[in-house]
DNA sequence: CGTACTATTGATAGATATCAACGCTGGTGG
DNA sequence: CCACCAGCGTTGATATCTATCAATAGTACG
């Protein structure tokens, strides 16, 4: 489609995800342009919230492996570090509430989009009712993520996620065939997903085991993706919501 | 404040419930009295999502207590029943994708929001803006849910959601001071929360030997909120998004 | 080489699921 | 009225999953 026309510019990553809920004006492209010019590159382990941060502001990642941050309350706490749920998507808008925040749990690049600046962008109604959808993308997620969290047992939640992300980073360009980078810690990954760092390891062995994956030198492989699929239950329609309204934007 | 003006109409809780985000012109809450017009009640472990439905359709649940169904893969599905997962807020929109859908656990109200009735809601501005920032509270509260279902034992996790519970029916003006009709069953609640019937129910009995709560004939009566909060590790915060977002609303 | 981080392994304890059984309650048919 | 039944709550016994503690091995890096 795309490709049918001259196009004189590139458009960035912001763009590109709102444009698959709907078009999008020019100006509108440009506006998202400023927001995207400020973005920041931090490192690994660090909380997105910084002090004077107003409450309600928006992350936005670029790029990278971000994660939910328990408030230090938790039994994790004295280990120094904040224990991270559930891993976010790349190119992902996370709302800054003051109750918990994001950590990365990789480099990431990161855009922190101001109250003022928000209220600019909602007064598009084009870019508005395309964050309204991505909104409720990111909520069908965190509902998989209960369940995947709440119904499966540890070895199903591993292999759900390593399926999750594989279909994420395919759609981004950053998988080789059924082999990706996962820069991160077994103890990181327990963390995301409720496992201490002892067990996860277990469970990798067990994946290991079956003739799952192979994992070293943070390199991931899957050796039999619908074996895996199958194991942990994993059903990918709640990351095709995005199209299904992409497509839909035709009635309108 | 509405007190000091003579009001000439009662706002639908739908209205109610997005003004909080910002003020919505007359035309606004009259589209929004014809979407509410069409309200159903259904009775008790009904599947909200009908044959036929399209997908992406909205379920907005006025009233009752719905929550997430598994789809029917689980382990538990050969009970016949469908699994639940995370007990959904009243006054909740609800995205119907493909991939999950809603059931109730108590007879509620609801209201089910074709696509074509979304489009004509969102093109009002000031409708889609309180609808994106209501999403983005209601998917605070499933963060929430994710650390409580993951970094909790099962202890914590029913403490958790009766305090959830009890601070949300104040709102709605369905609590008597520290008691609420409770119409689930044990076993609801522990696929709620993801724990076996027979846990749920001796968790809820240390709860009573702690003389935290009393429940009997649906009725749930908190003995001491304080203390009970404390177990939980309870931080009302992430239900209070939508008072900052109001307060917010003013710099407009 | 030594230090620090990560991965791995073993042993043990706690949390939770599962299976089975029993009592209570409310309805229903005889 | 009674016998029966179904759903819910409760209890005990046991198995499985997972956390925790402790120790060892590998690996990167100055």
């Amino acid at each position: 489609m795309a490709s049918n026309r001259a196009v004189a510019r590139m458009d960035n990553l912001l763009t590109r995800k709102l444009e698959a809920f709907g078009p999008l004006y020019v100006s509108d492209k440009q506006l998202l342009d400023d927001v995207i010019g400020t973005s920041r590159i931090v490192g690994s382990g660090i909380d997105l919230a910084r002090e004077g941060d107003a409450p309600n502001e928006v992350h936005l990642i670029l790029e990278g492996f971000p994660a939910d941050i328990n408030p230090s309350q938790g039994p994790a706490a004295h280990h120094g570090l904040p224990r991270a749920r559930g891993l976010l998507r790349s190119a992902c808008l996370h709302s800054q509430g003051n109750d918990h925040s994001i950590g990365t749990l990789s480099p990431c690049t990161v855009v922190d989009i101001p109250r003022a600046r928000i209220l600019k962008l909602t007064e598009r109604p084009r870019i508005l009712r395309a964050l309204w959808w991505a909104t409720l993308v990111d909520e069908a997620t965190l509902r998989e993520w209960l369940v995947n969290i709440g119904a499966r047992d540890g070895l199903q939640r591993v292999a759900h996620l390593i399926c999750e992300l594989l279909l994420r980073l395919q759609t981004v360009g950053l998988a080789n065939g059924n082999t990706y980078e996962l820069p991160l810690t077994q103890a990181e990954l327990g963390d995301t997903m409720g496992l201490s760092t002892v067990h996860m390891n277990r469970v990798i062995q067990q994946l290991r085991a079956k003739e799952l994956i192979t994992l070293k030198a943070q390199k991931l492989v899957i050796l039999d993706v619908a074996r895996l699929k199958k194991l942990s239950g994993f059903n990918p329609n709640y990351l095709h919501l995005r199209e299904q309204n992409g497509a839909a934007e035709n009635h309108v």
